[in-house]
DNA sequence: ACGGTTCTTGACCGATCGGTCAAGTGCCCC
DNA sequence: GGGGCACTTGACCGATCGGTCAAGAACCGT
């Protein structure tokens, strides 16, 4: 299943025939549809497994953090590092929302994701120390800057997780604006 | 040329068969590759057109404001207001960043409409009212917070572009922080 | 050692794909 | 009106796809 993962993430989807994942597992064809239902469900499974570590990942980073916004940069911390081992996964994630038959399942995945977050958020405005904003743009917000700085910097450049990490949670806590507010914590 | 695009958007690249396209034109096969090199040479086309159209629209949005900031306001409504209309482009950029042979048109086509506005960051960090950071970084993660907000807000649940563009820029300049700094403009 | 279950093979199938091409069809210019 | 060019058609092609299945191989409890 890792050696799928590998070829559908380098070649995409579709170009990936099941004849090639057989044969360069060295079995016959009859294997995989004996332990997957189609090439579809493979995909799936794929897809839910993965999202899955992701979010076991998130969950491990934050830990029992007590403060919103120290678990949100964990969160952050966490969803980086995953994304830099696993980069083979990201572009599976973004075909897979591109397509009409995986995309529910994403949306899915996402939506649970975005749920933890989205609590940590408005924890962070009940105490008054986020601004008082839709939590789910928030939250989305950030996921973007997330995904964005992995793809590019990480991705496409191989830059280090930790360092684009730190940057992610500078611009995602304060924004672009320098001025008084850089010294306000 | 509109109704390929349409296709590719809401079926994906590889479902959808020149056949049906030709079809769905009323038109015979031999018209396509006329007019066409190659179902791949059209949506390369159809790929280089749609960036072309948004750097367009982008520049259009910002005019001749001076003001770096102002641009870069701009630019992120610009950006989502086009996002908002063209929603179907929106998936084949996603998926077509996720095959090889797609994925170098793409990148150029970001790095292009990405640095206009990293002139625009330089340029703010040079006059001190943006944080010192790596601009093309700061650049990718306002970019990566237009794409999510677009696709979650606009095109998964219809939201009006203008209230999004709103939360996004709020959210770009001064991040997810509440305090000072809130009317320190 | 043997019947039975689990697992594996790869030739094979119908469907469908992107792309070709001989055969027109209309149109314009001389 | 006729020769030539721009354009259009759809039957057809080889390739390849996802998926099936008859035929075993390996391993079991007995």
């Amino acid at each position: 299943m890792d050696f799928a993962t590998a070829r559908f993430a380098t070649q995409g989807y579709h170009p990936t025939s099941v004849a090639e994942i057989v044969q360069g597992l060295g079995v016959g064809k009859g294997v995989f549809y004996w332990y997957f239902s189609s090439k579809e469900g493979l995909f799936l499974e794929i897809l839910k497994e993965a999202q899955h570590e992701l979010r076991r990942a998130q969950r491990q980073g934050i830990g029992d953090e007590p403060d919103p916004l120290r678990r949100i940069e964990l969160g952050i911390r966490a969803s980086m590092a995953w994304l830099d081992e696993h980069r083979q996964l990201f572009n599976l994630f973004q075909f897979a929302s591109t397509e009409e038959r995986f995309a529910p399942a994403m949306r899915q995945g996402q939506e649970v994701a975005a749920a933890d977050a989205v609590r940590h958020i408005k924890d962070g405005i009940v105490e008054g120390r986020i601004r008082d904003l839709d939590p789910e743009l928030l939250t989305n917000a950030v996921l973007g800057v997330i995904n964005q700085l992995a793809r590019v910097f990480i991705h496409e450049r191989g830059e280090k997780g930790a360092d684009v990490a730190d940057a992610a949670v500078a611009f995602c806590l304060e924004g672009l604006l320098a001025g008084p507010g850089e010294h306000r914590r």
